[in-house]
DNA sequence: TCAAAGACGTAACTGTATAACGATCGCATT
DNA sequence: AATGCGATCGTTATACAGTTACGTCTTTGA
C-alpha cells in the first residue's frame, strides 16, 4: 500500500471507530499501520519486531491489537498463512474470500455473492448456522502463471 | 467413529494403499487409527501423547505420518483448528468443505459441487489458478442450535 | 548380495498463540 | 478534585504447532 493510500486508510479507520464509539488507541493504530503498510500478509511476530523498535512489547501486545482490529473488521486473518492483511473495504461487515498466490505471496480479497450463497445453501441443508466462513484458495495468480509460461 | 466403522475404514485404507503400491507402515496405521477413533478433530500433540504410550515418539514421528496420510487423502487438516480428521471418502481425490461446530466441535465434511464451482468461476475471472481450496465454515450445528433453543 | 531409497529415532530449535496477574489509563459520577 | 469502574496495557511464563538436521535401520530391487 503506497503512502497516500495508507494515510487514507488510516483516516477512514479513525472515522469508522469514531462513528462506532470505539477507541482506536495508539497501539492499535500502530499495528494497523504496520499491517497496511506491508504489501503482503504479515505474521504477528513480524509486527512484534517492528513494534519493538522504539518501545517495549511482548506477544500479547500485538495479539490484543490484532484481535481488536479483527473484531472491528479493519484487518483479516489468513488462516492458511498465519498472517494478517488490511481489509480493503472495512465500511461494512462482510464475508470475504481470498485468493492466495503461492508464487509471489500476493492476496486478492473477494466478496463474491455466488460463493457466499453456495456456502449458505449447503449449510442450510444440514441445519448448520454459519457464523464465520473461512474461504482461502491457494494457487497461482495470473502474473505468476505468465512468468512461468515465458520461462518455458 | 465406532469400533466397527473404524475397522472398516482401516481395511479400506489398507486396500487403497495396496492398490496404489504405497506402504501403510505400522506408524502410519497407528496414527490413522488414532485420528479416526476420535470423534472430533485431534491436534498433532494429542496424537503424539497417545503414540508415546507404549513406545517412544517425538514430534517428527507424528508429523511425518500425518504428512503422508494427507498426501494419500486418508486424513484432512483443518486449518482453522490446527487439527486433523479422518477422511470420510478417501477413494478419490476431492476438494472438501467443512462445517465446524463451535459448540460441540463436531465436523461435517461436504463435497459440494456448487461451492467448488463458484470458487472455480471466481478464480477464473481474475486468471487465478486454484491448487488447494480451503473452505471451513465455523458456526453452530443443528444439534447445538436445538439445545440452545431448549435452554431458553 | 549389496547399494539406493525410504522410513524411523532423536535432539534441538523456530514459530504461533495464550494464560495469568498486576498496573495503569480514561472517564463518568459524586 | 476525589472516587470508582471498566478497558487497556506491560510482563512473565508457558502451551501448542511445526521444522531442521543428522544418524540408523529396513526394505527392496538390480
Amino acid at each position: 500500500m503506497d503512502e497516500q493510500t495508507l494515510t487514507a486508510a488510516l483516516a477512514r479507520a479513525e472515522s469508522l471507530c469514531a462513528e462506532r464509539g470505539v477507541r482506536l488507541t495508539a497501539q492499535r493504530r500502530r499495528v494497523l499501520e504496520l499491517v497496511c503498510r506491508a504489501e503482503r500478509p504479515v505474521g504477528a511476530y513480524e509486527i512484534l519486531d517492528q513494534v519493538r523498535d522504539g518501545g517495549k512489547a511482548a506477544p500479547p501486545t500485538v495479539y490484543r491489537a490484532l484481535d481488536w482490529l479483527l473484531a472491528q473488521g479493519l484487518v483479516h486473518k489468513l488462516e492458511t498463512l498465519h498472517a494478517y492483511i488490511g481489509c480493503t473495504h472495512p465500511e461494512h461487515p462482510h464475508a470475504s474470500q481470498f485468493l492466495i498466490c503461492s508464487g509471489c505471496g500476493c492476496v486478492a480479497e473477494l466478496e463474491d455473492a455466488a460463493i457466499a450463497g453456495s456456502l449458505q445453501s449447503a449449510a442450510e441443508e444440514t441445519g448448520f448456522q454459519p457464523s464465520r466462513p473461512v474461504v482461502e484458495v491457494l494457487g497461482t495468480c495470473s502474473d505468476c502463471s505468465d512468468k512461468r509460461r515465458n520461462d518455458r
